[in-house]
DNA sequence: CCTGTTTGTGTAAACGTGTACACAGAATAT
DNA sequence: ATATTCTGTGTACACGTTTACACAAACAGG
């Protein structure tokens, strides 16, 4: 049980040779016999040891561990594309360690914690984290923001997601439907990315000549969308809601229903962001402006390969988003 | 940007001293002048000097890095949970590394992957790991089994949940209600966590003189939840459904609804297991046997601290469930 | 003033690898 | 036949810390 792990010089010994050679025998590309090797993986078997990667670390410079500094894990718009991006990095041998805080303070901290770890990779997936801090805490790393804009740098890779097509073909749409008056229930108050996201649907409704009749900020969760939609029925007489995520837009179809009776698409048209599983099972059927995780994670991906193999090339990427059709609006 | 990063003998060379006094600076409780420490803090600032921690983890025979194994990240039902723990950890200063995989050799194989990384604690919440393996390739760490079923040994803790009293509840209700005609929904054919789930409410029918009529196999999603409901429901007159979890209660839900027309909890009561936070957003208002995520992440977090501090205490500790009365059942 | 303790610091070894270098022997070329 | 390459292995050091040990200086009590 508690036994300790045998190291590659006692293997050694026990095998004859040196513990350089041992060494060599789990390095698929060096000199050695295929005889010794087959011998020293077998005695290897038999005593139950496998290299040190923290000692490899050290000696490699390279820990094959990558950083993803995440808002939530349980929330869902993040959560696929967290479990693709895990699965992609394990087939690459490499492992993932999650950075996940709600303070702020708490997530430099947390950063800077990591980076002790000499990641080889980070992977910011926060909005609330400036590119500007996440260059000085990885300053060895050159870190991958996933920004939703192109900010690409010769220190900072970039995704940038792109929804403004996508945003127009909804809101014509709805306009056709003969709805006017809009609202947007931001996730967050500080975010560029919310505004940036709103940028989308607000330029849509410019260009018909119309604009957000009012506006309110939640949280990202059911709860914020539930609440706020009420608010903003009492106040005001909108007809159309874009929601910050497909999670606010459930709970605010929810307070439509439920408190004030409203059906949608009828009585009021409802909007998500993200295109979530969730968005499409049946008590939800969302309409949403709907990013491609795998194609979003494909170039998480590319550009970490790029990154490993110090290959120059375009250090920024962007993703086109579509349309979920549902029948909210 | 690419700069390298500076070593404690640089530093000690900047500041005058040697590299021992550098690692003291650092050291919390270590024979140090004041003086000496607040210089070299100064000096390590605006050199932009962390320890390395790979190497400090190779010394100390301690890495700090704790491995997660869990089925999925995406899936909500285990994501709250690893939200909390994540955050407990992080408070703790222990860095967690995620290994999710949905094969099982390969799961192995990235167990054994995170065994080399000298990992101070495993968490295994995967019901698809035998504690069998997770001792052998582990074997050096002694791992903590979410497991559902004390089996602590010396060389497993383990947290196990027991819904025995919940599920009597639930049951009791339902009975009460007039319904008699049980089908039970699993979430897998092989886990044994499933078998034990079942067999709570199979108890409570069996007291009460019933027993399930019918059961059918899906896999923990909402999709295969709608699918298996629709064949239940095609193939026999059941008017009560438990579900493996409350993901697949929801699907069985909307099955019910939209295929057959039939509404909870009159034409058919529906019961979940889990407790999610979905579980009591306004669409959904589910009847589940609910865990007490934070009690039962208290638990894994107790056992993690008497592994670290090599307190001997009992190795296992149990969780009793509750009941999230909805309007399903 | 001498002995004994405390405080602060340096020296050196250890942690477990990977790899540059050296070198012996085998294989090949001239 | 010798000269040259190639193959397989050992030796020794580097990676960046922490820490046991040694030691000088400061300080206490007699």
């Amino acid at each position: 049980m508690n036994k300790k792990r045998i190291t590659s010089k006692e293997l050694a010994k026990l095998a004859g040779v040196s513990s350089a050679t041992i060494s060599r025998a789990f390095s698929p590309d060096s000199r050695i016999g295929s005889a010794t090797r087959d011998r020293i993986l077998s005695v290897a078997r038999e005593y139950g040891y496998q290299p040190n990667a923290i000692a490899r670390s050290l000696n490699n410079q390279r820990s094959r561990l990558v950083a993803l500094v995440v808002n939530a894990i349980g929330n869902p718009c993040e959560a696929e594309e967290q479990q693709l991006l895990v699965h992609r990095l394990q087939a690459r041998q490499l492992l993932p360690i999650i950075l996940c805080c709600a303070d702020h303070a708490d997530r430099l901290q947390l950063m800077r914690l990591a980076s002790t770890y000499q990641v080889d990779h980070v992977v910011v997936f926060s909005d609330m984290v400036s590119m500007q801090d996440a260059v000085d805490i990885f300053h060895t790393t050159k870190p991958i923001i996933v920004s939703f804009e192109p900010l690409a740098s010769d220190s900072v890779s970039s995704i940038s997601i792109d929804g403004s097509a996508a945003a127009d073909e909804i809101i014509a749409k709805i306009v056709g439907d003969g709805k006017t008056r809009f609202a947007y229930l931001s996730g967050t108050q500080s975010s560029w990315i919310d505004k940036l996201r709103r940028t989308w649907f607000a330029d849509a409704l410019a260009k018909r000549g119309l604009a957000f009749e009012a506006q309110a900020f939640g949280d990202y969760t059911y709860d914020s969308g539930f609440k706020e939609a009420v608010m903003l029925l009492h106040r005001s007489k909108v007809d159309a809601i874009i929601c910050g995520n497909d999670v606010m837009a459930i709970g605010a179809r929810d307070a439509a229903r439920r408190i004030l009776g409203k059906n949608t698409p009828g009585d009021i048209a409802i909007v998500g962001q993200d295109g979530i599983a969730m968005a499409g099972w049946d008590c939800n059927d969302l309409t949403t402006l709907s990013l491609d995780h795998v194609a979003f994670i494909d170039a998480v991906v590319e550009l970490i390969e790029r990154h490993d193999a110090d290959i120059d090339g375009p250090h920024s990427i962007t993703i086109t988003c579509s349309v979920r059709w549902g029948s909210t609006a």
